[in-house]
DNA sequence: TATTGTTATACTCTATAACTATA
DNA sequence: TATAGTTATAGAGTATAACAATA
């Protein structure tokens, strides 16, 4: 019977979407695209990191990549450079520019983000935490 | 403190992707984009509906809406009628080729879904159901 | 005047495969 | 041979605004 499954499924990409549309049309507002923000708020705080690695933690296939980074290049918020150790290896980081940007927008997003939450009590983040931690554990393993 | 927040952010975001990047892979390997999938589960078992009712629920804006279902239309999927009433709407539905799709398509995806919640309990379900239905309901009120 | 759906524009993402350069 | 990233290609989704027909 997958009445069950469905039922959870639908729920999980409802509020993926409720989330998502609110939080889409806030990121373009500040001038990136979903796909730029999620890179900006991967690199920021960090050092830099290769395409390869930046490619698995956004979910974005290499190919799509470049073109993705090509235009974030243009606009001045990231830079590539060519690390010390294997020379295939591209190292992505944010510009100054970028940090600024990251600096700037992130909080605003998240802060937006969160206005949405107001009401939720410890209790309710504790069983959304554990509900979607054993999904996401499940999910990695089937 | 938003670290609550973006922990349980970060989770369902994760969740649906693991979930969607999969189920993206094997509608297309059907010959149908996530997009074109979407309308087709949305319209299967109805007697059809306007272009605001399909958009309204697959949440496609009215212009995106206009070219994914030309391409549809393309391919012999879908339909468009004007009505009796409201001569201003379009009603939208499946061909028979459509239908015929919905029936061979959507139990697989369906089914390929469900195989990666093999092992979850009736009472997992529930929790999720629980803690996503409680998310779903704030989030339509914030 | 407001609404339904189309058209037009310009951009962005996507999958895929072939390619370059390193390893 | 394998890997990191680019290039090339074709198609698809996106936001946005102006528009036609109807209400």
């Amino acid at each position: 019977m997958s009445k069950r499954y469905l039922r959870s499924i639908r729920l999980l990409s409802e509020c993926m979407q409720l989330f998502e549309q609110a939080s889409n049309r806030n990121v373009r507002q500040f001038g990136c695209t979903p796909a730029q923000f999620d890179i900006i708020a991967t690199l920021g705080n960090t050092p830099g990191m290769t395409c390869k690695e930046l490619g698995e933690k956004t979910l974005i296939t290499k190919g799509t990549l470049t073109g993705v980074l090509d235009r974030m290049e243009q606009k001045g918020l990231v830079q590539r450079e060519r690390g010390d150790g294997d020379r295939r290896q591209l190292f992505v980081k944010l510009t100054p520019q970028g940090e600024a940007t990251f600096s700037e927008i992130f909080p605003k997003v998240v802060h937006a983000g969160e206005q949405r939450f107001s009401g939720y009590t410890d209790s309710d983040y504790c069983d959304l935490e554990q509900a979607l931690s054993k999904l996401k554990k499940h999910l990695n393993e089937n």
